[in-house]
This record gives structure tokens, C-alpha cells and sequence, in this order.
DNA sequence: CGCTTTCGCTACGGCTCGTAGCGTAACTGT
DNA sequence: ACAGTTACGCTACGAGCCGTAGCGAAAGCG
């Protein structure tokens, strides 16, 4: 999840070892930066002096702004769960407004909207931001669906791709939806919103499979 | 829409005009700079030279890089409309394909998260994006409601601020999963997934008029 | 033809970037 | 204990962009 630039399985083995408190040190600055001074204005010498390390330090485990701020947000989706709330209606919900809570803190805002702007002309990137924290949100969707067959809540996947489609349908509903009144409609995701939206999407959902 | 710092009205009887050809030579120039360089490589000083206007001419009608990118890709927004395709599925259709190829072109994509990413610390910009950009896309929801209850698709609103909120939800909806899939999935729009969104989301919105 | 405002051009200080070079610190294998 | 290897902090540097100031010329208006 960090850099793991040369750092690959057990390699070296002489040497200097890098200080993973540097790691998290400067991780928690770039956060910090992005709070006080926004995407604009963070640099890395700010960043560098906030975590007590040299710039080149930096400079030697990050190649550059894009990198280091998606690591340092990536860490905020950490804490992405799901406790079995005993519905699917409620499990929905709950990871809802898990995620809106992330997505409303300041370095969360600037600093996803930043780098996914930089990733439409940066494969790598892209590649990078999928799978440190888009991957990991959409797992919740797959162990949501899961629950919900156990239940008798959804019907077992009877096609694999058309369930494949269905679950990235609705990945981009959920998520879309709560990125996108948090940070473009910049109103608050709160339980009753939250509530509606399931309710919608539920139900939406509900129908599409009775009637094929 | 455009700059309008000090041409409020009528003002300015006398003296050299502003050159309105400058105005739009300076947004296509940043529009060509965003799909050539990005919106981090984007630099005031060779969109003035692309535009073939002196950069102090620049300065005096935007205050930087973010105004000016705002303005020039709300001009992107201009061309949605909202034909009457004779039902409310196939409205939503309609306009989620539009909204999609307008966030396709890659001036759009680098341009619009980066100044999102810059409004989530500068409320005048925010505001600036909403009146120019959101509110525009918004309107079109309000009109496929309209249309759909003449239709007798939807039952005329009964509360209000109720309706607001519906029509609010939708918005984020729709728009927010657009935005998801394409910039955030990086996947496309095409006309199967936009039928099996419309699907849906109308479905869910049928669901919860029915059973309050 | 005066008045006013904008235009293109040049120049500037200030800031950040990303890298190079150096001496020192930390850890490993013999 | 010692040599080898890698990371570290520090300093310095050229390069590029920012945003502004100052100037003379151009374009409208009364």
C-alpha cells in the first residue's frame, strides 16, 4: 500500500534500511498539508519540513505530488468495513454513510479529486488509485451481495457476466452518488438521505430482476 | 458566463472595448492546452501564447488558472439539451448519453475534477461552478419531470420541499453515476448500460412513490 | 482632436521544482 | 571488529512558472 519501490518481497538484504516511521511520518504530513493549504497548495518541501525529513528523502521513495497524495489518502479508506447490520437495506446504508464520513473530510476531497483528475492522462496512476482504494471499496459491494443470498434477501447469480455487470452497475450508482452530492452538490450525507437513496436503489433493483 | 469582472451591464461608455475575439481565442487555447498537457501542465503563459493574446491580457479578465478553466469548460455544457423522446426512460437515456459524451472529451475530464478539487477550499469558485456548470445540468431533470407528468408518468408533487429533495436525490443520482463510471471506472457509457441505469432508477423511483 | 481604456511587449523578484554532491548514520556478513 | 552497502540530512543549483509593473501604441467616444 505504500511505496514499495525496490522494497519488492525480501530484497535487500544489506544496507541501510529505510525508516518506516519516515514512512507514516511523512504520509500524515502530506494529510495535514492537504487540510491546511489544499492540492494547489501543498509542496513538497512543506511536506518534507512538516514530517521532519529531508526533501530528497522524499523525493527517493515518492516520484512525485500525484503518487505521494494517493498513498496518503488511500490510508484513509483503512477503516472501510462492514458489520452484518442484519439487512441488506441496512448494510447498504451503513456503508453509505461509512464512506460519505471519509469522503467529507478536507484532505479527502481535495486530495481523491486532485489525483483523479491528473489519472485521466496517467495510466499508472489510474492504475494505482484503482487498486489501493477503488478495488477496496467495491469489495464491500461483492461481500454485500454475498450476505444478502445467505439471507434469501437476493436470488443466487445465475449468469456470471451479466452479475458482473450488475455489481459494477451498482458500484457506480452508490458510490457515484455519494461522491457526487458530498463533493459536487456539497450537501451533507446524512441518515435520512441516506435512507432515501437505499429505498430507490432497492427497490430499482427489486423490479429489474422480476421483471427481465 | 464569461468573465464579467467589470462589464456588469452597461458600464464602460468610453474608452477601448475589450476584444471580444480575445475571449474566445483564450478559452479555446485553454481548452486545446487542456487535452495536450492536462490541467497540471497547463500554464497561463502558453495558453496566452496558443491564443496569440499577451498574458497581461489574460491577467486582466481572469484571476487564474481556475476561473479561467471553469469557463472554459462550461462552454463544453452549452450544447446539452433535452429533445422529447416521447417517454421518461427514453428522456433519461437521452440525456445520460449526452452528459456521458460531454464527459468524454478529455478537456473535460482533466478540467472539471481539477477545479472541483480547487472548489472544495474556495467557495466563490464553487459557486461559480454550480451556476455555470451544475445548475445547467440540473434544469434538465426539472424539465423531464415536467414532461413526464403532462405525460401522466408521474403524479404531479404534493409536498413541496418533499419534491425538492426527490428531485435533488435523482440529480445525484443520475449524474453522479455518469461521472463515476466514466472518470472514476474509466469505462464506458454506452447505450446497454445507460438502458440498464434508466431500468433501474426508474424502477426504484415507481417503487417508492407506490408504497410511501 | 483630447480622453479613456485596452493592448502587446519587456522585465523583474519570488517561489517551487527536481537533482547532484557530500559527509554521516544504520545495518549486514565475514 | 571491520569493510561493504544503502539510507539519511544538508546544501546548493539551474530551470520554469507566477503574477505584477511600466511603457508606448492602438481603438473607441464625445
Amino acid at each position: 500500500m505504500v511505496a514499495d519501490m525496490q522494497s519488492r518481497g525480501s530484497a535487500h538484504r544489506t544496507g541501510r534500511p529505510r525508516s518506516v516511521e519516515a514512512d507514516e511520518a511523512i504520509l500524515a504530513a502530506t494529510r495535514a498539508a492537504l487540510v491546511d493549504l489544499g492540492w494547489s497548495g501543498l509542496t513538497l518541501g512543506d511536506v518534507a519540513t512538516r514530517a521532519g525529513v529531508a526533501k530528497t528523502t522524499l523525493y527517493r521513495r515518492w516520484a512525485g505530488k500525484n503518487e505521494l497524495v494517493v498513498d496518503a489518502v488511500a490510508a484513509l479508506f483503512d477503516e472501510l468495513e462492514l458489520p452484518d447490520r442484519g439487512t441488506l437495506a441496512a448494510d447498504i446504508e451503513g456503508v453509505v454513510l461509512q464512506f460519505a464520513a471519509i469522503l467529507a473530510r478536507p484532505e479527502a476531497k481535495s486530495g481523491l479529486l486532485a489525483v483523479l483528475a491528473e489519472s485521466t492522462r496517467d495510466d499508472a496512476l489510474r492504475e494505482r488509485i484503482r487498486t489501493s482504494v477503488v478495488d477496496r471499496q467495491k469489495r464491500l459491494v461483492l461481500e454485500g451481495r454475498a450476505r444478502a443470498q445467505v439471507r434469501g434477501e437476493l436470488p443466487p447469480e445465475s449468469d456470471p457476466s451479466s452479475a458482473d455487470r450488475t455489481v459494477n452497475l451498482i458500484f457506480d450508482m452508490v458510490a457515484g452518488a455519494v461522491v457526487h452530492r458530498t463533493l459536487v452538490s456539497a450537501e451533507p450525507v446524512d441518515t435520512p438521505w441516506a435512507q432515501s437513496f437505499t429505498r430507490v436503489l432497492l427497490l430499482g433493483l427489486a423490479g429489474a430482476a422480476s421483471h427481465p
